[in-house]
DNA sequence: AATGAATGAGGATTCATTCAT
DNA sequence: TATGAATGAATCCTCATTCAT
């Protein structure tokens, strides 16, 4: 009657409702991965039916890459500003690990997202451009110093770097006692000393 | 009636049959992850019923568990034989790395097991003890050689060892002209940066 | 703004509207029966929205019958100018079929809409009425030549045609190599054979 | 307690139970044809649960082919016993046609099922092959009789005869006034003078 | 020790239909 | 008049697991 707001359910505009899909499926394609998640949980978690999510994903597999790809820009765009933004390699590296670990620290919840259910194509897929990225990164600042650097290093160090970060990214979110600057500090350390002896052994 | 080599094929001992089980589950759990695979494949796979696969293991989870464990086992046993037999430390590192990379090599199929279905708990769980022991080896190393080295640092030298060689395995088993002795050589060499950094740091 | 040119497309009258989704699902209904066909495919093979084909044939059912009441029309219109164009009964029966052939020649693919989900009472039921007036037909020339017949055997006449007529339409329709002239005079022999014996017997 | 055929459930030899799925399968396709129908229901009427149903027959297509199968078998051994025991080809004829309405009224019910559903390509081959058989016969007996017939005439007559049986049988199964015996006498009558005027006129 | 019969529970997906705008 | 958002109820199918033999 008097309201327009009052019934926050219904007629929500679409950009708005997906939105909330999503972070839904975040929440819970993060904890069960992705087999074990039903459509079902999801649904009622966004407070709508099972038929709207289908609706505006097609499906399951549809409806996940969704969540994964908004995830990862996030995180991304993120770690990408942080790299436009540093003023030489060395600080950039750092920043960009700074970065990584502060958003670990924030999502940590929906983190497992992005490495959750390593059967499906997606995540590796995901891994893979991660990867990509990383390796690209490193690349163009040897190039800068002027070296010189085998593509075959590169990605091999992008992978490196990756699959660390994942598994490091895991123990520490059970370290209850390790504060990030230490975390992110280390892994600096460790990713220096591996970025430069690959490098010389070249 | 009375025979007992006219079923030549049934009636195997019990741990024959048990690692023909294995075997199927194995596979099967490595190209499909835990819960795409399903109890009644494995058990046509084993050429037995899915009941007797029920009576050994006792439940789904308990199997992929023995699959699991048994795979991390043969991966250790030989990587810890190769550590042994090693003369130094220098040497100790480089020999199990060498080995890691023969043995993907060699299990290429049924590696992925070994990292298959990262929402199953066994998985991290693995992942978590093979940090610890990759960790204990970085530490007894250094001590030996007179050293100090903070629990800390050692633990997070295993989980970024353990990450890094799984997703470099990732990538490598993807780079067919990419012998695996160069591989190796990379790995070694980004560790020892690693391992070098991180202890100079803390 | 004010202008009706502009969306050329919508806006069209009612009449032509219902066409074009009569059209639609008598493709539609006609490829897949009624139960596989979905209203969604129907609206967007229509151009329109689903609630629209609600708003006018009020439910699925509805909205098939009327599809099936259309073709069904179609066809007998043709058929009963054919009868009325004809000189005499014997002629009557010829032209009939004649136009029946021409008609499956010319519709082929919708055609099959006419009897494509028998489970449908408003199949059932347009047979029924298709047998009706052909049995009027038959009643009406066998009196007109001053013989007597009994309802029953006219009804009986009547449902035999048209199951006749059916079965050896889907044949035809599968039959490249026959001509419909030949297949036309085949049927002619048969039912007048038919009504002979059947009226003889009585 | 005392008894080993008390629980008349549970652990039935596969044939029975297969029996009493096939049973309850032709009731319900044969009331409500095939999409129409749930493997649920089906299940429930044979008072076993749904995933026996797909243990035994793998998908609900599966199981409805196996279930017309059943009933053509049944109808179609039945009509072959006829037409073997009759001693010459109009008696033959005369045979076929009063066991066919014997069968219909027996089956009443479950005779839907052999005609139920036309857009399942089940049925659909299973006219062809009915047309076949009936073709046939009467290529046999003219033959027989020492005359020539194109194989066309007869493929002509088999594909009549079986729509006109269908489409008689779904009327007269609505007349409860009309003795079965008076029915086939008529098909008989109208089957004769089909065939005869086709022959004459080819 | 080993099997085949049987189940209960759940999961993805689809659909006809309604309602607010 | 016409739409896009939203739903509730089915439906097919799969699976881990148990039990009688």
């Amino acid at each position: 009657m008097s309201g327009a707001a009052v019934t926050t359910r219904r007629r929500l505009p679409r950009g708005e409702r997906e939105e909330r899909m999503l972070d839904a499926g975040e929440r819970i394609f993060g904890d069960q991965g992705y087999r074990a998640a039903s459509m079902d949980e999801i649904a009622g978690a966004s407070g709508i039916t099972k038929a709207l999510l289908y609706q505006y994903f097609g499906s399951k597999e549809g409806f996940y890459e969704s969540c994964v790809e908004r995830a990862r820009s996030r995180l991304f765009d993120r770690l990408q500003e942080a790299a436009a933004a540093a003023t030489g390699p060395a600080e950039r590296l750092r920043a960009v690990i700074v970065t990584y670990f502060d958003h670990l620290d924030e999502q940590r919840g929906a983190w497992w997202l992005l490495y959750g259910d390593a059967s499906m194509d997606a995540v590796n897929e995901m891994r893979r451009r991660n990867a990509e990225v990383i390796g690209r990164l490193i690349g163009r600042d040897v190039a800068a110093a002027g070296g010189k650097v085998a593509q075959e290093d590169v990605d091999f160090l992008g992978h490196l770097i990756v699959g660390a970060g994942e598994q490091v990214a895991r123990w520490w979110l059970e370290q209850p006692d390790l504060p990030k600057e230490l975390a992110a500090r280390r892994f600096l350390a460790a990713t220096q000393g591996a970025i430069a002896r690959v490098l010389a052994n070249a």
